[in-house]
DNA sequence: AACAGTTGCGCG
DNA sequence: AAAGCGCGCAACTGTT
């Protein structure tokens, strides 16, 4: 598709030598391999010179208001590390249709090329380096009136000004990176999953930047109001809330220990057991145990101590402003492929404060989940027609119920979960059996992985992404074993790491693929979303920036629940627009499964859970 | 005073 | 005390 002529690809990077920093060029890839000469980009031309390309012939020129052409004549975007570039196009206005980012896709190569297939390595160890955080940010004005986009908020938010990282991003490492990766994964693909995995990472990546840019719309009177209601009204800095005094004092007087400390588990571990409470740890589970008058008001401070050393005045205070929450994503910052978050904790925001997030007047939040993702992937993975069929409903541990598989939904759950995980003991050990019974193929193929992972082999997500192989160390304990002078603790700690490796390459396949499939719905959702007709200026959202306050667009991701902020009138086409996702979802990564991904989808001002 | 390591708990 | 995976973060402890 697309004009003959057009380039499939554009890559960008540091044009110049030293002294030249800032100079940025451009070299047009096409289908058949050709290049056009570089492309010198203007200090500071960037977000103009993508605006043009995204626009295609014949259409309005200026993507102020977001109108990307989607994809059909502009190429995708190369670069070494979307977190590092897109930000300051965000702050800009300008929205990229697809990238590729080579600092994420070398993340995923460099285990694939440890699988003896012949092909070159990519051994340039720059690439490894951790993602570039660029705080998005308004754009800011240097001395000479141009923007200094990158400048980095050192005060604002002091975990991201981090010192940039070590990724080359000169043009000529780039090009060279990227005819690496194209050949790799030429000479590896079969299927064309790769490709998939990585325009899915490279998607992915654009979506992190851009939730953090548009931001979660956040009631910041609703959480000082959840903070008063459970804590008592905002103490001095570095005083407790009154409603924690009283709960200290009333644990001291149960303890009969006027001096004991709550918030050091080895003093509070010594005064419990002074009032001889035999406990052997503080966590809550271990003190749930005991019968002593102590220990509900101890569980309540210990509750609402988390409460306000997470989430409380000062977290509010650093992390939303403007009536938004920006947290930072850490696209494919864990082994799986999940994302991970940097600052704000952005994947630990606490069901007690979800009333806090809230849309803007006249628009929506319209929040969907998947009901158990997991599981699900398992079954159209392993081509499971049993526990597909399971499945079928919106609710596959009912399912499971149904099937007289186990009794309970609950047994259901703690069954499939120690599957999915690996447990040997207690009741989800005993469960566990049934399933293996009930769904050979999906136990089959969690049951290899493990096994694979004992012997200390690689295991592969469905769209390839793979485990790293194990380290130095575990492959010196397992040599140690079989040698003949070993002892039994050398056997047993052998055995014990070799099962917790199999424990993990067992989930890792899971919940790999699980991150995949939520790649894949996001990225198609995001495309939708970008094709809304804007709304009127006057029902704009406050403050979400030139490319989200006018149409419907991603505001939080949680591994398998997506949040999006819409306004009103737009709230069922969104909906549809959720489902439509998740179905191309499903067919995108396993074809005509006969696994279905049923959503639990509701629109509300306020993104309460449950 | 700055650092790493541990504990405990929030999320999926 | 999580039996069983993957994370981030704050606070405390013990070192340097």
């Amino acid at each position: 598709m697309g004009e003959p002529r057009a380039p499939r690809w554009c890559v960008i990077g540091r044009a110049g030598g030293e002294g030249d920093e800032d100079r940025l060029g451009a070299v047009d890839v096409f289908a058949d391999g050709r290049r056009s000469a570089e492309i010198p980009i203007p200090e500071g031309g960037l977000a103009e010179f993508i605006a043009a390309r995204e626009t295609g012939p014949g259409e309005e020129r200026g993507t102020a208001d977001g109108r990307a052409a989607a994809g059909s004549h502009a190429p995708r975007w190369v670069w070494h590390d979307t977190a590092a570039r897109y930000p300051a196009l965000l702050a800009e206005g300008v929205r990229v249709g697809r990238c590729h980012d080579l600092r994420l896709c070398h993340q995923i190569l460099r285990f694939l090329s440890l699988v003896p297939h012949g092909a070159d390595r990519l051994d340039d160890e720059r690439w490894n380096a951790p993602p570039e955080i660029v705080e998005a940010g308004e754009p800011q004005h240097g001395d000479d009136g141009a923007p200094a986009l990158f400048e980095l908020e050192t005060e604002a938010s002091p975990r991201a000004a981090a010192e940039p990282r070590g990724v080359p991003d000169t043009l000529a490492d780039a090009l060279l990176e990227f005819d690496r990766q194209r050949s790799l994964v030429g000479a590896l693909e079969q299927s064309g999953r790769l490709a998939l995995l990585l325009a899915a990472e490279s998607a992915g990546a654009l979506v992190a930047a851009e939730l953090t840019a548009a931001g979660v719309p956040w009631d910041e009177l609703e959480h000082d109001r959840i903070l008063t209601e459970a804590l008592g009204s905002r103490p001095p800095t570095g005083a407790k809330p009154s409603e924690m005094l009283a709960l200290g004092e009333e644990v001291r007087r149960e303890l009969g220990d006027s001096g004991a400390n709550l918030d050091s588990p080895p003093k509070l571990l010594r005064a419990l057991r002074a009032a001889g409470i035999e406990a052997t740890s503080t966590s809550r589970w271990e003190l749930a145990e005991y019968e002593h008058p102590a220990i509900a008001p101890l569980l309540r401070y210990k509750k609402l101590a988390r409460l306000l050393s997470a989430n409380g005045w000062a977290w509010l205070e650093e992390w939303v402003s403007g009536g938004r929450y920006r947290p930072v994503y850490i696209p494919g910052g864990v082994v799986t492929g999940r994302w991970a978050s940097s600052g704000g904790g952005a994947l630990q925001i606490p069901r007690q404060l979800r009333p806090a997030l809230r849309a803007d007047p006249g628009w929506v939040l319209v929040s969907a989940d998947v009901s158990q993702l997991e599981p699900r992937v398992l079954a159209a993975m392993s081509g499971d027609r049993a526990m597909a069929a399971a499945g079928r409903g919106s609710d596959l541990y009912a399912g499971l119920v149904e099937r007289g598989v186990v009794e309970t939904r609950q047994e259901a759950k703690i069954a499939m979960l120690g599957a999915m995980y690996g447990s040997t003991t207690g009741e989800s050990g005993r469960l566990v059996p049934r399933l293996r019974r009930a769904f050979p193929a999906a136990m089959g193929l969690v049951d290899a992985a493990a096994s694979t992972g004992e012997q200390g082999g690689v295991v592969s997500t469905w769209l390839g992404r793979c485990s790293p192989p194990p380290g130095r160390e575990w492959r010196e304990i397992q040599a140690a074993a079989t040698l003949p002078g070993a002892s039994r603790r050398d056997e047993e700690l052998a055995r014990r790491i070799a099962r917790e490796r199999g424990r993990f390459t067992r989930n890792f396949v899971v919940q790999g693929t699980a991150a995949e499939w939520a790649l894949a719905w996001m990225a198609e959702l995001r495309g939708r979303l970008a094709a809304f007709e804007p709304v009127s200026a006057a029902s704009a959202a406050g403050a979400s920036g030139p490319l989200f306050a006018r149409r419907p667009h991603l505001a939080f991701f949680l591994h398998d629940e997506v949040i999006v902020h819409a306004p009103q009138r737009y709230a069922e086409e969104v909906e549809a627009a959720v489902r439509a996702s998740a179905e191309a979802a499903g067919r995108t990564l396993f074809g005509e499964s006969p696994v279905d991904f049923p959503l639990d989808l509701r629109s509300a001002e306020r993104a309460t859970k449950d």
